[in-house]
Formats: structure tokens, C-alpha cells, sequence
DNA sequence: AACGTGTTCAACCGCGTGGGC
DNA sequence: AGCCCACGCGGTTGAACACGT
């Protein structure tokens, strides 16, 4: 459904995604993050531009992502946020964890667009009422009750845990999204760059300029320096990423994963960091 | 079965924004 | 202050698919 793979003049790679790209691609990110998306092409061994890894890992790989139709309480609330944020995307995205921007846009150009203009006050009369009704297509009514304080997507995020809730904690989005695993607020790849974290930026972020392509700039805590060093994970400085031979199994990957859920997890909680746990 | 039309959705493109220099 | 760069956002595209004739 997507268009054919081709070349540019540039020679980079464009159109549908091979299983073998989004491996290399899945694979990067899991093991060193986006660092720079400009760059990131290159190291992982993909022809595409950073742009296109980007849209990729963003839309499609991310492991949150949720694929599948959207529900009915799903698009009662985009329909509800798109009156109150228009074609904010991002905006409305944020109040519905594992959905992307993209999957919204297009659930409303296909859905709900028709849905809003067959009933256009449906929602628009309790905008600022702590409920709404919405009618399915087969025309039978249904109320799904979505406390939404006016400020509530500004001032929450999923970095900010003092995001005030309310009492109708299943759609709201600081609740929703710290909720997402037990232990895990997020996983590490894609809040491992933000800025929330001083121990990821101590990893990831700073000084990637890669100058001279060595080691001397990183600053790995002394406590995280033997996630990285110890083989496991490659040397990301010197050697370009290739996922045919490099990748360790799954379980590999994920192992890091949860050493790094764990880790944020206990920096968010002031717990003493226990980079081992397994 | 063949064709035409509408729908879906992954991916592309251009632009705005913010940060660094 | 102005420029450059990277990123993120929203609009648009286009090929596959679904459905009707």
C-alpha cells in the first residue's frame, strides 16, 4: 500500500520499508538510541535519510506503537481533542499512548472527518463538561465519560510526574502514559535522549559530535561505563553498526532494555541504581 | 472475471521552530 | 543579529486493497 522502493538521484533509498531495514533499523536504536537522526543512517547501515528513519521508528517501530483499528473510546476522544486542538496531531497524539500523530491524521481523514460533519455539535456543546456522547456508526448512542481539565495536555507529559491527574485517571494522559508498564514509564528508546534524565544524556547525548570518531569524549558514568565496554554492546565510536552480524539475539536486546527500564526506573524513585540486576 | 471507483495508510515533502555558533 | 542545522509537525501523495457494477 505504500510506494514501490526506489532510488533518488542522491542514491538514497525511498518508498516501502524491507524486513531486513526495519531489523537494522530496530536494532540501532535498541542498542544505541537516536543519538542523531542525520547520522543515525549511516551507522545502522541503511541507505534511507534520517528523515525517513525517523517517520520509520516513530510510526511503525517504536515498541509502544499500537497496531491495530482504533476503538471506540479511542475515537471518541480524538474526535473530542480535535475540537478542542483542531489539526494538532502531535497535540491529540499525546493524549492517546501507542497511537503516533500519523495514525491519527489518518483515522480522521478516513473516519472521523465524515463522523464530526454528519453530527458537528455532537461534542461541541460539552466541550467544557466533564463528559461527552459520541454515536457509533451503526447509530447507537454511547457516553464515555473523559475528564480533561482544560490545561491537562500542556501541563502534563510523560516526563513530568507531577502532572496533576484527575479523578478519571484512564484517559489521562500523565496517567495513561506513565502507565504503560509497571516499571517502565517509557522505554528506553524513546525517552532515553530527552533531556529528563542526567544519567541517558550522560550516555547518549553529550559531546556526539563524534570528533575523531574515538572514545575520549564520552563520559559514561563510572557506573554505566561497563554496559557499554563490556563487548555486548560493540564499539559504537570506531565501528559502523551492522545489524546482520551484530545484533545479538532478541532477548539480548531486550535484556538491555529492561537494564535501562530498571535504571530509569530507579533514578525516577531516588532508588540506589543497581545496573545488574539479573 | 474484469473493470472502475473509493478507501486506507505508510511514506514523502515542505515548512516552522529552537538551539548552537 | 543572523545563519545553519536538526528535529518535529501537518499536509499530501500514491499504491494496495476492498467493494460495487
Amino acid at each position: 500500500m505504500v510506494r514501490a522502493p526506489f532510488y533518488d538521484k542522491n542514491g538514497v533509498k525511498k518508498g516501502a520499508w524491507s524486513a531486513e531495514e526495519d531489523e537494522k533499523l530496530r536494532s540501532y536504536i535498541q542498542r544505541f538510541g537516536h543519538w542523531n537522526w542525520r547520522e543515525l543512517p549511516k551507522y545502522a547501515g541503511l541507505e534511507r535519510c534520517g528523515k525517513s528513519c525517523r517517520l520509520r521508528w516513530m510510526n511503525y517501530l517504536r515498541p509502544e506503537v499500537k497496531h491495530g483499528s482504533f476503538t471506540e473510546e479511542e475515537d471518541a476522544l480524538i474526535l473530542k481533542l480535535h475540537q478542542a486542538y483542531g489539526n494538532r496531531w502531535s497535540m491529540i497524539a499525546a493524549s492517546l499512548p501507542g497511537r503516533t500523530d500519523n495514525e491519527i491524521k489518518n483515522q480522521w481523514h478516513s473516519r472521523l472527518k465524515a463522523r464530526a460533519n454528519r453530527n458537528p455539535t455532537s461534542s461541541t456543546d460539552q466541550s467544557q463538561s466533564g463528559s461527552m456522547s459520541t454515536h457509533s456508526l451503526d447509530g447507537e448512542a454511547e457516553s464515555i465519560h473523559i475528564d480533561i481539565p482544560p490545561n491537562m495536555i500542556l501541563e502534563s507529559s510523560a516526563l513530568s510526574p507531577t502532572a496533576t491527574t484527575s479523578s478519571t485517571v484512564e484517559l489521562s494522559s500523565s496517567n495513561m502514559i506513565l502507565g504503560t508498564s509497571a516499571l517502565s514509564p517509557m522505554t528506553p528508546s524513546t525517552v532515553e535522549l530527552s533531556s529528563a534524565s542526567p544519567v541517558f544524556d550522560s550516555v547518549y547525548t553529550p559531546n556526539l559530535s563524534v570528533e575523531g570518531g574515538g572514545t575520549e569524549n564520552v563520559h559514561l558514568p563510572s557506573c554505566l561505563s561497563g554496559m557499554y565496554e563490556d563487548g555486548s554492546g560493540g564499539d559504537f565510536w570506531s565501528e559502523p553498526f551492522v545489524a546482520e552480524k551484530d545484533v545479538p539475539p532478541p532477548y539480548e536486546i531486550y535484556d538491555d532494555a529492561y537494564a535501562m527500564d530498571l535504571l530509569f526506573y530507579q533514578m525516577m524513585h531516588g532508588d540506589q541504581p543497581n545496573f545488574f540486576p539479573y
